[in-house]
DNA sequence: GTTCCTGCAAATCCTTTGCAAGTTC
DNA sequence: GAACTTGCAAAGGATTTGCAGGAAC
């Protein structure tokens, strides 16, 4: 059996919870594994769809608690969108944007060290403390420039 | 007495008005002025206030209709924030990024042209066809970060 | 046993919409 | 006068919270 690609960060969470003085459950676990399995960004409701495949008891509240639980660890980040937010898992990941399409609303994503060394400069220079970031480019993906005439959401 | 800095964008939105057979009304002259003369980023509540300080009539829906309008008309922005959105003013304005202090809640802006070079390259080679962006790097300000021991928002 | 968690329902916050009355063209 | 706007109140959708029962420590 294959080792776990996700153990790092249980751990991290796993040692949030003690120095919070917070408690395992079941429904964590499940949610922390569904959300770190998950295709990089979902949506709450996404999530508590994956999450009830596995465990049709557990309540849309729970997610949202959770969630932020995990923000707090540094395990995730929020993308507030018009709308409703997108959560993408977040420990250790290289810096990233974000391509949106907004026609068919999906999410690529891309690195450039070199904007992020611009980033820092800048901040440097302002004394500002970068603690995260969030780059959205919003456009048509190639499929959807690729059909132009149709309708578009 | 000085001519209006605004007369422009005054135009633009007179056009939009006849291309789309809507009608001018004493509210939409009266935020989209307040729009343009505020400090560059406004919640919708900000721009409300502002508004009223005017024409103490004004309803809170006629500010979001006129903030959709403006968008529409190439004149305002939406930067999706958690909790409530902010609007900026958008027309001719060089490509910018966001500071966002997580703290005092402040915005100071930044430009960076290699960062534009940057993203039209990569969007290039992929195929995506660029439509805006949002570019919000959060931390503490300065200021903020001088002191900081005390309770942070 | 105490403290923390959970699901549910109710509450809240931000935003949109239906509508009758008022404006603009 | 026809078509568009407005403010208000009600409706919507996303997120948070109060609470009684259940689980973890």
């Amino acid at each position: 059996m294959k080792p776990d690609p996700h153990s790092e960060e249980k751990e991290v969470f796993a040692a949030f919870i003690t120095r919070r003085h917070l408690k395992r459950s079941g429904q964590r676990d499940v949610i922390l594994d569904t959300f770190l399995r998950s295709d990089r960004h979902v949506s709450v409701e996404q999530l508590l769809q994956l999450v009830r495949k596995r465990r049709a008891d557990i309540g849309r509240s729970t997610v949202y608690r959770t969630l932020k639980l995990l923000q707090e660890a540094g395990l995730a980040q929020e993308l507030p969108l018009p709308g409703e937010s997108q959560f993408e898992p977040d420990y250790k990941r290289q810096h990233h944007d974000h391509f949106v399409c907004s026609s068919c609303g999906g999410i690529s994503e891309f690195t450039s060290p070199e904007i992020e060394r611009i980033q820092d400069e800048v901040a440097a220079r302002i004394g500002f403390v970068i603690q995260g970031h969030r780059h959205h480019i919003y456009g048509l993906c190639q499929r959807c420039a690729a059909r132009p005439q149709q309708a578009r959401r």
